[in-house]
DNA sequence: CGCGGCATTGACTCATTTCAAAGGTGGTGG
DNA sequence: CCACCACCTTTGAAATGAGTCAATGCCGCG
């Protein structure tokens, strides 16, 4: 359960390729990389564990959750591909991460391998730094996202939001989660994210392809917040 | 408005004492810190300028803010002395920075300066990562709060996060900020917070010595949220 | 084919927002 | 020194958006 059941190592062959080919952070890194490949829920980090890791998302996804003392599960940061984690101050993990679709892709580098190669190397320094900086940003991004008041905005700026991440082109994005995993990162429930979708969706604002692709129709009313809402 | 009006430079004298004497993070960095003086609600960094410094508090409080398309206003970050901010990876600050009570102190690093010192310097490097996690921890426990429920468990969740971070002893706490700041950091209207604050002194949870001094009186309730409020 | 997880919809309740007003507090200037 | 003013804080009452409970539909997978 706990822990990576399908660990290969960084000279593996076929994973290898990903790597060489797909660009993403920590470039320079590749030597280093334990590459994993993931099922539905796997766990790549587990709340509580030494934080002896840091991460990078090849391909697919994965959700950063934190399960609260009521039980409830939040989840904190939406790792997307070239998105890193496993950053923390402390020695031990804050968050749980999870793969999300089946197949997800994981770089793992052992932390202290990487510091030391950081020690001698000031642009491998620098470009940890970067990708640090950029997890701020997403959770600066994602506090913005959490301080709206409604959860029609919410849901709209979560589009908007995936659009961007995944560079989708054609204004089709193609969410890679369930309404569960969605509502947990948002911070209401199931019901609502499916009450704002549907509302999105007759009000003409999105379409919807089956339940996970969203075609972005009218973008500005998902940007101009939808405190109006029942407006038009 | 803009900017900082009382720059003391790094040299000048009375602020010096002020980093020799206080321990804080970036003590290696004594010799580049540029120490300003503020006014209550005096801009440090802007919204869409130039991200080309870091800061650290020394004393008094700041908050990060982001003023919403609709005109609210977010506090995406509370900064208290020891914590440093500044970090993006964009070119430009997505937020503004502003004193909080009168006198606060922050001391400013050239942001090229201190690259060029830590490219030069592995420990500083690694010193620098470390205060970039602590605001990454820091913003995860944000995400936490405003992830919570009732209006009563963030605030709850508020007073203990403060209390912890200010280090406070025998229980009391004394918020460096008013109602409305409050309220715009954890997402609510600032009569919910009035009003939580309210409810935790009448059931004896807290007290309060004026506004904004708290004694926390039962710890527990604070701690195991307040799911069923309205028990007891 | 049927099961289990995912998704949608409805009805009801209630917490929070919103609007409104009154009570404090500190600072400034007369 | 006092009075005024701006801002902060609290409280009330009303409206509404979201949570909860419950049921049904959907789909993919074994």
């Amino acid at each position: 359960m706990t822990g990576i059941s399908s660990s290969i190592s960084s000279g593996a062959g076929q994973y290898r390729k990903l790597l060489t080919h797909q660009p993403h952070p920590l470039k320079s890194l590749d030597q280093l990389a334990v590459m994993t490949v993931c099922h539905r829920g796997q766990e790549i980090c587990s709340q509580g564990r030494p934080a002896d890791h840091w991460y990078c998302v090849i391909s697919g996804a994965a959700r950063c959750c934190v399960i609260q003392l009521d039980g409830r599960r939040q989840i904190i940061d939406l790792l997307l591909p070239g998105d890193a984690f496993g950053f923390t101050a402390g020695d031990e993990y804050g968050y749980t991460v999870e793969a999300v679709p089946e197949g997800t892709v994981v770089a793992a580098y052992l932390r202290r391998r990487v510091e030391l190669l950081a020690d001698a190397d000031p642009q491998l320094a620098r470009e940890i730094r970067q990708i640090a900086f950029l997890a701020l940003d997403r959770l600066e991004a994602q506090l913005l996202i959490l301080g709206r008041i409604t959860a029609l905005e919410k849901v709209g700026s979560f589009i908007l939001e995936m659009a961007t991440r995944l560079c989708e082109r054609g204004n089709s994005v193609a969410l890679p989660m369930s309404r569960y995993d969605i509502a947990d990162y948002l911070a209401v429930s199931v019901e609502t994210v499916s009450r704002a979708l549907t509302d999105l969706k007759q009000r003409g604002v999105i379409k919807l392809s089956g339940t996970r692709i969203v075609r972005i129709v009218d973008r500005d009313a998902l940007e101009e917040g939808e405190r109006r809402a029942h407006a038009a």
